[in-house]
Order: structure tokens, then sequence, then C-alpha cells
DNA sequence: GTCACGATTTGT
DNA sequence: CAAATCGTGACG
């Protein structure tokens, strides 16, 4: 049979939630794609390195839309950032894409390895070419946490999750 | 309007 | 370790 985009339901949970069971979960664009294996969460509260802490504005607009959606942003003026919006819509959490098995390693490296472009910014996870497909979810024993990468601000925080092989 | 900075990557 | 490179948010 067909494999199947994750529902809405999966997205409309906490971050972290979300950011867990992303993880073996199969990303697709025009025909590239793989498994997802490693994530960061940003939180939608108490979270300062989150765009979102800044409050609503332009730019992260979408964080506050539907869940499922994909926040795509410019890091540096020169690197295409994937995220996946989470929570229940109004609420702006959302997760890092960070790497796709075959794709290498790098939020940056995986956007331009597949295509990903700030066009795609709040693109539809279920309805477009930006998709996310069922896969077995992740055994928790297979993830390991650490903190975020590359940022200065609530470094602290546990909330990068890796699936290892 | 102006300005400092960044959820990165790559080369020295 | 430093450059590349530009949109965003803060400030006035």
């Amino acid at each position: 049979m067909a494999a199947r985009v994750l529902p809405r339901s999966f997205y409309a949970r906490p971050t972290v939630e979300v950011a867990r069971g992303l993880l073996g979960q199969r990303l697709e664009f025009r025909g590239r794609g793989g498994r997802i294996v490693e994530v960061e969460a940003y939180l939608p509260e108490g979270d300062e390195a989150a765009h979102a802490w800044r409050g609503r504005t332009a730019r992260t607009e979408v964080l506050f839309g539907p869940p499922g959606c994909a926040y795509v942003f410019l890091a540096y003026g020169m690197h295409c950032c994937l995220n996946v919006v989470a929570e229940p819509e109004g609420t702006p959490g959302c997760v890092l894409i960070r790497a796709v098995e075959g794709w290498g390693d790098g939020p940056g490296k995986l956007t331009r390895a597949l295509g990903i472009t700030l066009e795609q910014n709040g693109w539809d996870l279920l309805h477009s070419p930006l998709r996310i497909l069922a896969a077995p979810a992740a055994r928790r024993e297979s993830i390991t946490v650490t903190p975020r990468i590359g940022i200065r601000r609530s470094a602290q925080l546990p909330l990068r999750f890796v699936l290892e092989s």
C-alpha cells in the first residue's frame, strides 16, 4: 500500500513530543528525501533562542499558524533552515530538521541538497510536494539527547535529539 | 532610517 | 579561527 503522510494530530502536540516523534519519519521533496535523523526543538515559551521569543512578527507568522506546516528562514544570509510547526494553532513551537539520512548533516546543507528554499515557507506538509511520510517510530532507547547547536541564549536546554544508527 | 547580529558552512 | 552575506529586530 502507498505510504501515507503524518496526520495533523501528530503535529498538534507539545514541541518536544513532536521532535522525538519526527526521528525516523521520512521527509520527501520532489523525489528526494530520507529518514529524519537529527532535530532540535524550539519551544513556544521560556525559550530565548526561539524566533517566536520576540513575539509575533511577519517572519514568525507561520509559527503561529496550523501545525504540520513548514517554517523556512534564512540563516546568516545564505543558508535556508527547515522547521516543522508544532503545537496547536496559535502556539508557536517548531522543530528544526538538522539531518536527513543520505543527504548530509547540517540544516543548511540539508535544504541545499533537497532543493528547499524560502519559497517553501508556509507549505503544508500534508498537502504539498514537501511532505513527511509515516514510518515506524524510533525506539526511545535509540535517541540521544544533547544541548542545541550554534545558539547562545538558552544554550543549556537539552532540546537536540539524534537518532543513532 | 540605521545598525549589530545570527537556529551555518567552509576555508585558512 | 575568520569570512561570506543579508534579512530581521531593536532603537531612535
